[in-house]
DNA sequence: ATTATTGTGTTATCCACTTAATACAGTAAT
DNA sequence: ATTACTGTATTAAGTGGATAACACAATAAT
C-alpha cells in the first residue's frame, strides 16, 4: 500500500478515503479479518490515535465491524459493498463533471477529452500498488 | 460566487482553487482588472490575512500580476492560460481515472461508465452559477 | 487464572491555520 | 502636498489536528 498523504488537508480524512476505496475495490474480502489499529498506523507512519479516529469513522459508515479483541472485519454484507461502490464511482464522476464545467468545457468537450485522452497509458497504472 | 468553503482543509487552499478555476474558465478575461484583496474577503467571508496568503500564491504561480496602489489584474499572457487551462483538465481527468482504478475499475469499465451516464443532467448544471 | 492482544479513552504538547486589529508603503487622483 | 486606495507586514490570540505516552477494558489463547 501507497499511503499517499499529502500536507493539504486532514491526514484522518484521506485515511478514511483510502481504506474505503481499498475496501470498496475487495482488496479485503467479505467477512476478512482487518489489520489492527497499531499495524495499520505504523504501515502508514502514522499515529495510532489517528488512524483510530479513521477507521471508527469507517466502522461508523458500516464498512467495518469491530468485535472487541478480534480486531476488525470487513463487512458482510456484500450488496451494501457494491452499492457503496456504485455510489462512489457516481460521485468521482459528478466531481469530476462539475469541475470540467468550472474550467469552462461543456459536457460534451469533457466527454471529448475524455476519448482523446483514452490512449495514454502507463502515467498511472494500478499494477503498481503496494 | 458562491465560495462553498468546507471545513475540510486550509481554506487558503480552497480559495486558491477556486480562484484558479474562474480565471483559467474565463471568467476575468485577460488584463482584466481583479477585485482587491479586502473586497474579496469580504465576500468570500474570509479574513483578508487568508485571502492575501491565497492571491499571493496565484500570482507567484504567474495567474494574477500585481501593481502596487492599481490592484491585481489578470495575466495577459493568453497562451498560457490556454497551456494552464489544459494541464488543469488534464490532471482532473487523470486524478478520475486514479481513484476508478483504485475502485477496480478498469480503464474501459470507467469509460463505459461515463458513457452510461452521459444522459444524467440537470445535477450540476454550470448556469447555477453566482 | 494468567497472559497477550485487541479496541478504546485520557491528558498534554506542538504546530499550522485562522482571525483580529493594526500599521506601513507605494502610487494614482486631486 | 494631500488624500485615498492599493498591497503588504506584524503581533497576538484562538482553534483544531497530529503526536506522544500512557492507562483501561474486554476477550481469545494458554
Amino acid at each position: 500500500m501507497s499511503w499517499n498523504l499529502s500536507n493539504s488537508g486532514p491526514i484522518y480524512l484521506q485515511l478514511i478515503e483510502l481504506i474505503e476505496l481499498q475496501i470498496l475495490s475487495g482488496k479485503y474480502a467479505c467477512g476478512e479479518h482487518f489489520p489492527t489499529v497499531r499495524e495499520l498506523a505504523a504501515e502508514a507512519a502514522v499515529n495510532p490515535n489517528t488512524m483510530q479516529k479513521a477507521l471508527a469513522q469507517l466502522e461508523h459508515s458500516g464498512l467495518l465491524v469491530t468485535s472487541r479483541t478480534n480486531g476488525r472485519t470487513v463487512t458482510t454484507d456484500e450488496a451494501m459493498l457494491a452499492r457503496m461502490r456504485e455510489e462512489k464511482a457516481l460521485t468521482l464522476y459528478r466531481k469530476f463533471l462539475q469541475s470540467m464545467t468550472d474550467l469552462g468545457f461543456t459536457r460534451e468537450e469533457a466527454q471529448k477529452f475524455l476519448i482523446a485522452n483514452q490512449a495514454e497509458r502507463g502515467f498511472y497504472d494500478s499494477t503498481t500498488s503496494e
